[in-house]
DNA sequence: AGAATTAGTACCGTCCCGGTACTGTTTTAA
DNA sequence: TTAAAACAGTACCGGGACGGTACTAATTCT
C-alpha cells in the first residue's frame, strides 16, 4: 500500500535524534530511550544504518554510533535504500526482467517515470529537513508538481480523502 | 518497501486495455486474456474497481466492464486508492492517532508533507498517460522537483543505484 | 582482566498478500 | 419461461515478509 516500513519509520526517527546533535555520538540504550523504542529493535536498526554507511560506529566502553556524514548531505532515499532495499515501487523494475508480460507490458516504462518520481522527491528531502516539525517551506502541493510540459490543466485534482 | 501491491499492478493494465477503448465494453474473461490473467484473479480486481466507482458494470449476458469516466479523468491516486485503501506512507497518517509517540514524535508532520508530495505527484498521472507507452514527456527529474524555495543546490544527489 | 558496547545470526509468531473456489444475483435471448 | 452468460459476494488457504526477541561473538576502553 505503499508504505515504508515501521523499521524504516523507527530508524528515521533515531536519525533525527542524531541529527539533532551531528558531532556527539550517542549509544543504542540511550537512543532507544530518547525514541521509546525497546532496546534490540533499536540495536538491530542501527545496526543495519552503520552496515550501509549511513551511521559510524565505534565499538568498546565509550562507543556509540554517529553521523557518518552532516545531516543536510543525507537524503531520505538513502536511508529508505538503506534499511529496506532498492526503491522499487512495482516488482518489475527492480527484478532481473524474469518477468512473463515484460515484452507486451504497456504500463512498465510509465512505472519507471513515477518511481523517478518517488525517488528524486525522496532523494530532495534531506535528514536535516526532517528535524525541524514545522518549517515555513513552501508546502508540497508547490514542491512536487507533476504536470505534463503543458501545464496548463486547471482541473484541480478532486480533493478527495484518498 | 514502497510498493504496490500486484493487484494493484494488475489492476492499471486491466484498466490500461480498458482505456485503449473507451467507448467500447468488456467482459472479465476477455480482459483476463488480454492481460494474460488468471480470470479469477482479474475477475477480483474488476469487481473492486466497479465498487469503487472506477469502471461502471453491467450484467447479463451481454454485459462487461467500462470507464466510468474519460482516461484523462481518472488518476492513478485514484486507481492506487480504490484497490488498495487510502495512500498513506506510514500508518501514523492513516491511523486513529493511537499511536503512542504522536506528540514528541518530530517527524510525523514531515512524513505528512512527503506523503502530499507522492499524492500530488500520483493525481497528476492520469490513466490516459499511462496508455502512451513512451511518450515525448518531459523526463520526471523536471517533473518533479522537491527542492526548497531556495532550489540553489548544485549538489546533485549522488546517482547511487538505489 | 573486565566491563561496556556494538556485530552477527538465528529464531518465532502473526498478519496480509496472492490466489482459488464456490454460490448467488442479474440480464439477455431463444 | 427457461437457460445461458456474466458480474457479485464471500470464504478459504498457503507462503512470505514484517515485527520483535534472544543469544553469542568481537571489539575497545579503563
Amino acid at each position: 500500500m505503499i508504505r515504508i516500513t515501521k523499521q524504516t519509520d523507527y530508524g528515521i526517527v533515531l536519525l533525527t535524534h542524531l541529527a539533532a546533535h551531528p558531532d556527539r555520538q550517542y549509544n543504542a540504550p540511550d537512543l532507544a530511550a530518547e525514541a521509546h523504542l525497546p532496546l534490540p529493535m533499536a540495536s538491530k536498526i542501527l545496526k543495519l544504518l552503520a552496515r550501509e554507511g549511513v551511521l559510524v560506529s565505534h565499538r568498546g566502553v565509550k562507543g556509540g554510533y554517529g553521523l557518518s556524514r552532516h545531516p543536510q548531505e543525507i537524503s531520505m532515499a538513502e536511508i529508505i535504500a538503506a534499511l529496506e532495499g532498492p526503491i522499487a515501487i512495482t516488482e518489475c523494475i527492480d527484478e532481473a526482467g524474469d518477468c512473463v508480460h515484460e515484452r507486451l507490458c504497456p504500463v512498465r516504462s510509465n512505472w519507471h517515470r513515477i518511481n523517478e518520481a518517488l525517488l528524486t522527491a525522496l532523494q530532495g528531502i534531506t535528514l536535516a529537513e526532517m528535524v525541524h516539525p514545522l518549517l515555513q517551506a513552501p508546502p508540497v502541493s508547490r514542491l512536487v508538481t507533476l504536470g505534463r510540459g503543458s501545464a496548463g490543466n486547471t482541473q484541480q485534482p478532486q480533493q478527495q480523502p484518498l
